[in-house]
DNA sequence: TATTAATCTACTAATTCTATAGGATAAATG
DNA sequence: CATTTATCCTATAGAATTAGTAGATTAATA
């Protein structure tokens, strides 16, 4: 299942990227127009920012913008900071490789074949998605 | 993340199918081979047989046994099975429907639209793997 | 200086996951 | 028919994760 976490982080962003100017936007504006709890999506935006994807400015007239140009957002990117890694076991993870402790020969593991495959399938539709390509 | 039940349903399932004959392999020795908690592995074997994946007999030279042929044993089963929804979201899965009650319209909405892509590119893998090509 | 809005820390409630315990039931064997 | 063997079933408990809340602090603007 995908985490609130990060139903909420894609709903932001793609709020973000669909603003005319890039001026800043105030947690409490998002949250009200994408029915997200405020404070919850309080520490979303500054786990995003902290992470290069967002901009932000206090006080008044302050908010949160985008960095990049929503071309450049690869969901790769956006899913590994929000929801962790892509791979559904660490033994075929490729930036979070860790090794199966009950596992004693990974390559006769059908459990690690069967997972290569499902993690090359969504790597595929991660790295060919951007942020623009949520956008309508 | 892959939960250990559908982890250890898997190793489990896989041991079945790389048995010799028909006979039924009792939960100690698979426990055994694959390193996996008796106890828990129990309750996974238990929800297999209940949902029609394995056979089971009682008493001396009992066990478990697979009652399908492995070619005939789809992974979307098995893994609606063990793991639930291959949808991230309920709202793009084909068996477990749901509306988001945060969500006024799908189609406009940016997880949905990532979301059908990610749940397609898994199907297609699960679509096309039996536990028969689990093997080797 | 007053107001506004992000920042940060800490905490709580609820849920899910991973088991474990212990007895009931059924089948085979001698 | 009694004993052994192994599945069946219910209940429960600890750990981890998730989702959300509270409240004080910091920085920018007018």
């Amino acid at each position: 299942m995908l985490s609130k976490k990060t139903k909420y982080g894609l709903k932001a962003l793609t709020f973000l990227a669909s603003q005319k100017g890039k001026d800043p936007v105030q947690i409490a504006e998002i949250a009200k127009q994408e029915n997200i709890s405020q404070k919850f999506l309080e520490s979303i935006l500054l786990s995003l920012r902290k992470t290069g994807f967002l901009g932000s400015k206090k006080g008044k007239g302050g908010g949160y913008y985008l960095i990049k140009d929503p071309k450049e957002v690869l969901m790769t990117d956006v899913m590994r900071v929000l929801e962790g890694p892509i791979s559904m076991v660490p033994c075929v993870s490729l930036n979070f490789y860790e090794k199966c402790d009950d596992c004693p020969d990974e390559d006769a593991c059908s459990v690690h074949k069967l997972m290569l495959k499902v993690r090359d399938a969504n790597l595929a539709v991660y790295r060919n998605n951007t942020l623009a390509d949520l956008l309508l």
